[in-house]
RNA sequence: GCUCUUGUGGACAAAUUGGCUAAGUCACCACACUUUCACUGUGGAGAUUGCGGGUUCGAACCCCGUCGAGAGUACCA
């Protein structure tokens, strides 16, 4: 049997990291069995729509290169649509729902949200172990509960025809033990007495999550539903709710992933946590309504993709070998939902940025200098292709983001706009400014497209000048640069060419004497 | 509170499922290379596997107890 899996994110918002970890499992799984992975948008909430959320997870899944091969946005397969607001509309849920009512598996409730609140005082008060509807409270006459178990048949006929509102309730029997099998925490029991009845549609019509996920996970033929570990509490009521339905036999296997913990691993990751601990917790940017609402993104931020989808992999998981950067393809080679760790995973931006590093020491100084292009344009710099390549041949090694290229390498650019003055002064004597008149002579006949030829004259010089390297070297490099840091000093040099090195060295020791 | 889940160096984690001295990566420290920074390489420090019992020739792994952490507890997903 082919393998299909989802990924059915709410549009709610900017879809964070999480979920894109859970998109990435299930399109691993997919990838490695020629499976199918589809997108689904769990929209059933109206009360919560976000205008743009559904845009941004797909734009968020392409960028991460995790496609899905059918759903919103992604073309409709044979299983569309694929937005539950619009199977809604054909009226596909209540159909199912009436189904369980039929077989009285399910029930109608007429309780206003002021009962329900009422029920959970009195609960509470008389010190009940939890204030659930279910079983032991639906038909308690002292409760006063509306629903069709207690209400006479023509009662419950008469309020729906009054056009009263009404939600379907799973009718949970007492007693049972419900089991499951997840393929990452083993077997999993719970007892129905500790489960109350799940509303499965809403007064409103619209199914709730247990009812929507189940009807469409059925339909679209899911083979196997790779969710995050919140939903393994009510694991329980979605095994009952295939049960009703007669579908056990073709019910998915589950995997329920662990959660990725704040870097303190105090609770899961939140979207405020972003702000708190100073790194992205988005793949993109997202502009909310309100400030507060707008976060910065792992792209904004300068991520590669392949590095973040790396990132992201191991967490939670590993191919139980040494390996450490995976390619997608390599992924989804070693990919198995057995490997999942069972516990929190901690979410360490530092190895996020190792990772990013890596990426960048392996792409090539013409990819990086293409990625370059647009952020060198937008600060006006002139430089070719050629020079970018260079350039990022030079840095590449000494940044972990593309935008710290431009930023720490500015200078290769524009003139030098600050020099290291604690250093200059340390090394910069009056009594040496001759010679460095003289190395400046020396240095018109040397060949600027052969760095290590120049290194060996320069040292040479030094040499038989009485002078140290670390008297000369050092003011070099930070006449050309700025900074002690940086290429190697004669790489710089033969970058920029003959007339622009003695340019620079010749106004830096100005300012160095006067400094 | 109740239900479910989880616990291996600072972080991520491996351990052929009961079998040598508990891998490896990130971070940290030192050295080498660069008379810069980084990269890279080598080495180092850091763990009585949450704790306490038990079973066994032998336990990270099985059993009991205990503590901690997280999630769920909505007509949200």
């Amino acid at each position: 049997m082919s393998i299909r899996v989802r990924f059915a994110p709410s549009p709610t918002g900017a879809l964070h990291i999480g979920g894109i970890r859970t998109a990435l499992f299930n399109y691993l799984l997919a990838k490695k069995h020629g499976g199918t992975f589809i997108l689904r948008i769990e929209d059933t909430d109206q009360t919560r729509y976000v205008e743009g959320a559904e845009e941004y997870i797909i734009e968020a899944l392409t960028w991460c290169g995790i496609a899905p091969t059918e759903g919103v946005g992604f073309g409709e397969g044979s299983y569309a649509p694929y937005r539950q607001s619009d199977r809604f509309k054909q009226g596909v849920y209540k159909k199912y729902a009436n189904q369980l009512i039929d077989k009285g598996l399910a029930y109608y409730a007429f309780d206003t949200p002021q009962q329900l609140e009422a029920m959970r005082n009195t609960l509470q008060a008389e010190g009940a172990k939890n204030q659930a509807y279910s079983h032991a409270t639906r038909t308690r006459e002292d409760l006063g509960l509306n629903n069709s178990l207690r209400l006479a048949a023509e009662e419950v006929q008469k309020r729906i025809a009054s056009g009263e509102p009404y939600v379907i309730r799973l009718k949970i029997e007492a007693d049972q033990i419900v089991e499951l099998t997840d393929i990452i925490r083993g077997h999993v029991q719970f007892n129905t007495n500790e489960l109350d009845d799940k509303v499965l549609l809403k007064a409103d019509g619209m199914p709730t999550y247990h009812l929507a996920n189940i009807v469409d996970d059925y339909e679209m033929k899911i083979t196997h539903v790779i969710r995050g570990e919140e939903w393994l509490p009510s694991a329980g009521h979605h095994v009952l709710i295939y049960r009703a339905f007669g579908w056990e036999s073709v019910m998915p296997q589950f995997a329920h992933l662990p959660l990725i913990l704040k870097p303190d691993g105090k609770g899961k990751l939140s979207k405020r946590d972003g702000a708190k601990f100073g790194f992205p917790v988005f793949p993109l940017e997202w502009q909310g309504a309100k400030a507060e609402d707008s976060f910065a993104g792992f792209r904004s931020v300068g991520f590669d993709p392949r590095a973040v989808v790396n990132f992201l992999a191991l967490l939670g998981w590993n191919a139980g070998t040494e390996q450490e950067i995976f390619s997608l393809d390599e992924l989804a080679e070693h990919f198995s939902l057995e490997k999942i760790h069972k516990a929190g995973a901690r979410f360490d931006y530092d190895k996020a940025k190792w990772f990013n590093q890596q990426y960048i020491h392996a792409t090539s100084n013409g990819d990086l200098a293409a990625q370059l292009h647009p952020l060198s344009m937008a600060k006006g710099y002139e430089a070719t292709t050629e020079e970018l390549s260079q350039f990022a041949g030079l840095m590449k090694e000494r940044v972990v983001f593309l935008s710290e290229f431009l930023e720490k390498g500015y200078y290769f650019f524009e003139d030098v706009k600050e020099y290291d003055t604690a250093n200059v002064t340390k090394r910069w004597k009056p009594e040496n400014r001759e010679k460095f008149n003289n190395l400046l002579v020396m240095m018109q006949d040397l060949d600027y497209t052969a760095p290590l030829s120049m290194e060996h004259a320069v040292k040479e010089w030094i040499n038989a000048n009485g002078m140290k390297m670390g008297e000369v070297l050092p003011i070099l490099r930070i006449a050309l640069a700025g900074t002690m840091q940086g290429p190697a000093i004669f790489d710089m040099a033969a970058y920029f060419g003959k007339d622009k090195t003695l340019s620079r060295l010749k106004k830096a020791f100005e300012v160095f004497d006067k400094i």
